[in-house]
DNA sequence: AATAATGTGAGAATCGATTATCATTTCTTC
DNA sequence: GAAGAAATGATAATCGATTCTCACATTATT
């Protein structure tokens, strides 16, 4: 078992901190807890939720959604990007740079604050995997 | 109260299936539900689902994720287009045109088969009530 | 019209996600 | 190392969405 002073943050919420800041893409409360269960970490699934919970409120964290159902999150200092979604193992990943076009689609009248973009598809390890 | 022989197709799903199909984006079972009951039209929310779900199985609607919470259903004969999601009444609205740049986007041994775009905002009517 | 098949509405049941509860453990501060 | 504050994990409770149930209504077939 690992130990550290802790500064404000307590040791299990910073495992979940930490964990969802080294992933390649935005994760949901259970992923990230399935995540860190493989790991060997031993963190409630109510401690997850609580971690996420103040980030957000901390405003470190971002929630996203528009990927499939539910919710997933990820480090809010990350530069503006998109996502690629896989139809085979539900994972999300990081995609960098976006597109070109945007504004054209805008109707008249109506105010964009904000986009996002979609992939779907396939992954790379499940399309090896097939 | 109307009348008409219906071929297969039972009334009241066959009512559900035009709303849905006049909206100017897709809708969610609830959306479709309250449009329908403001419009005078007595339509219990289960039947609602039992449209939505065989227009699916019938291949002529197709779910919609990737727009906030929550599934939306529209028309599957609708040529490609994206959507706009207003942040202050939910209702998404059907856009037309796409992107350019998405295959730069796509990573090494990643296979796309679709995108999503979705444009955040304010639509004209609650720009202006403001 | 009689009968069978299908559709309908209201509400109960279910399901997954998220939150609340609470006894216990871990820190913090003396 | 004692006392109080905060965190944790297991699980119960809640919540919204969707599905199921079933008595009744409608439609289709004779």
């Amino acid at each position: 078992m690992q130990r550290a002073n802790q500064q404000q943050r307590a040791k299990q919420q910073l495992t979940v901190l930490r964990t969802l800041g080294e992933a390649d893409g935005p994760l949901s409360a259970r992923e990230l807890w399935s995540r860190l269960s493989g790991s060997g970490e031993s963190v409630g699934l109510a401690t997850v939720y609580r971690a996420l919970q103040r980030g957000v409120e901390e405003g470190t964290l971002e929630s996203v959604e528009g990927l499939g159902r539910g919710v997933r999150y990820e480090p809010k200092d990350r530069e503006h990007h998109h996502h690629f979604l896989c139809s085979t193992c539900d994972h999300a990943f990081d995609l960098f740079g976006c597109v070109e076009g945007l504004d054209s689609l805008v109707p008249d009248g109506f105010q964009m604050t904000g986009h996002e973009v979609v992939l779907l598809g396939t992954c790379d390890a499940c399309g090896n995997a097939a």
